[in-house]
DNA sequence: AGGCTAGGTTGGCAAAGCCAACTCACGCCT
DNA sequence: AGGCGTGAGTTGGCTTTGCCAACCTAGCCT
């Protein structure tokens, strides 16, 4: 059986980013967010819940709390990605990209692009980087 | 602002397969789990909050009933992947994969393969089918 | 000193999840 | 026909998580 094993990738991913609010949190991230405030203003979640999820998201290596100073004012905590956490850019874009495809009514706000502009898609890509439709790949638990 | 909303295909998207359970039950679909007492055995999940989950993705178009019947029993139902649900195979194995890339202590259990066996990951892709690095990817609210 | 503001923390309540026990529908066996 | 077994849920009670609003805490500025 797969089972919901303890040390299996997906299972902790889940755990970690599964929880209601961190995946929109990351996009914010990922958009330019890095205070509290901008957090708050932009999602609407509830102060609390922001609070813990920074806090894993600290924890976890996906955020890092780095402090700045606006002139004038004293210095505060900001939250900023990591590299990992800036690498979750790709589970997004597959996540909006499909929402886009498959669900009704909706419009992916979220345009992804490379530097130099070109658009990107979430593809699968075997050994030498060829695109293999996703119709054709299966999980192999091997 | 970016904002929480209502018709943007990420929210949407995560209000539906961002519930707790929901990628993992979709993760033994496409790994041939078609039954109730499948998912719950491979799973561990409670009864309840499994109904509720295959109810919302059959709702949802992810999962379609379908009535079998095994020798010497009665008909019931079983619960069989749509092409829409077949297709978060993307975004399941781009979690994964991104897991295993950045968790600790993790191992990915189970290889995304093409029909002809060859492994496969989740890449961006530029329009000519190119891959692009994920770090030279950025979102755009256009 | 007193006020302002960003960034939280705390308390109370509502919703969601978990577990175990129960039900329901049906095929089988006698 | 009647009782049994089994898959597929449903229901009840408790626990956890989330939400909201109110409160606290620095440090700066006047």
């Amino acid at each position: 059986m797969t089972g919901p094993d303890e040390n299996c990738s997906l299972v902790k991913a889940v755990e970690l980013v599964g929880e209601r609010w961190t995946f929109l949190v990351l996009r914010e991230a990922l958009a330019g967010a890095t205070r509290f405030s901008e957090f708050r203003a932009r999602l609407g979640i509830a102060s609390d819940v922001l609070a813990a999820r920074l806090a894993k998201l600290v924890d976890s290596g996906l955020l890092a709390r780095q402090s700045y100073r606006e002139p004038g004012q004293r210095p505060r905590d900001g939250y900023c990605l990591t590299e990992a956490g800036r690498q979750v850019n790709l589970v997004l874009c597959a996540l909006e990209q499909w929402g886009d495809e498959h669900l009704p009514d909706t419009v992916s706000k979220v345009v992804y692009r490379a530097d130099d502009g070109r658009r990107v898609r979430v593809r699968f890509v075997d050994g030498e980087g060829a695109v293999v439709p996703a119709g054709d790949v299966h999980p192999d638990q091997g």
